[in-house]
DNA sequence: ACGATAACTGAACATTTGTTCAGAAAAAAG
DNA sequence: CTTTTTTCTGAACAAATGTTCAGTTATCGT
């Protein structure tokens, strides 16, 4: 019969994205070899096309699997209620669900331009959605007048610039508490929709 | 006599620096060749090593002219005046220099990973030294009642995240002009930072 | 214990990489 | 024109690249 599951392919498999993951993150994806993956997971190179058939599969993996944990992360998180306590979670929940995974964030975006064109039009449609996510608030917040903004568009992509903003500085145990910079950037956003 | 200059070299190694901005800022240092270069501009791979001792150093120099060449233009723009006034000069300033330049920024803040750590925490010192421009103006405004800010740090990187976001998206010929889309920027930027 | 299959090794492959350098070509200086 | 110096070529180098695959090893179901 064969097999359900590989004994070691649950243990490897993880173990090859996540070091995929850092590398990527650190040294970008074309300074990356598939030999110093292998190495960090105590594999040969040949091992890894048990689990990808390319470099470039194994990258878009990354984020088309990041891209949908963001998703489905916010639709879990976002509920009712006004657009301004609407506007709060979302700052709130954006900041919180990328700080737990730099790597992932950074790569993201940083790599798109590696990826193939059909694997670039797969995460960017992605990544529009979620950008919809948000501006659907700021249009609900400017047809009840909570909010004065002379574009959404340009507005929701100001304020995911600004929020993203904080990966590149913020590491835990700095001077500010997570809470406290989610208050910090929550009060700068709320003042910049509002009148 | 020695002679004073090349003959070529006051052409061929300009050429050599933009299409090497070009390249590395379309396709990323890690990913670009010194042969792809060189085809660029016409050349052979070893007529690169008479412009730059190596890859590495290309790389440096570009970043570090670009930082320059932006510090010296803010201290040209930088004038006196009250912090409001001083903060939409840099917001208009930001905007407007940057778009100018989106290959050498788009290097300047993707390929730092790509330094060694001496270029690294040269460039750095430079970057640093631009945030501080626009930490002073805040400072000011804080000083002078002008600006209600809880934290001018993050309030400085969370404005020129948001500058930068502009790069992101915007291509000229669009649906707004550069100059309302300063405006908009700086609408929610004064915002931001006041109460 | 045995056979089947999944997981991995280790070597090989064709390319491509950054860099060097002797010598040719071109241009300026005398 | 002759000499000197700059600029570039063209080939070469060792090392590293992504990927393939026949064969070994380990693990499972029976």
């Amino acid at each position: 019969m064969a097999r359900t599951q590989g004994s070691h392919s649950d243990i490897t498999g993880p173990r090859i994205r996540s070091a995929a993951l850092r590398l990527f993150a650190q040294h970008g994806y074309a300074a990356v070899s598939m030999r110093q993956i292998a190495k960090e997971v105590g594999v040969q190179a040949g091992a890894l096309y048990n689990y990808t058939p390319d470099k470039q599969s194994l990258l878009h993996s990354l984020m088309d699997r990041h891209m949908r944990e963001l998703l489905a992360a916010w639709q879990v998180e976002a509920g009712d209620g006004d657009a301004l306590s609407q506007l709060e979670r979302f700052v709130r929940f954006h900041i919180r669900f990328h700080m737990q995974r730099p790597d992932a964030v950074f790569i993201a975006y940083m790599e798109l331009r590696n990826l193939t064109e059909e694997n670039f039009a797969a995460i960017e449609t992605l990544r529009r959605a979620y950008e919809y996510a948000l501006e659907a608030v700021l249009k609900q917040g400017v047809a009840s007048g909570q909010f004065t903004i002379p574009d959404t568009k340009i507005a929701t992509l100001a304020v995911i610039a600004m929020l993203n903003g904080v990966m590149t500085w913020y590491r835990s145990g700095g001077r500010l508490s997570l809470e406290e910079v989610e208050s910090v950037y929550w009060d700068m956003v709320r003042k910049s929709v509002t009148a």
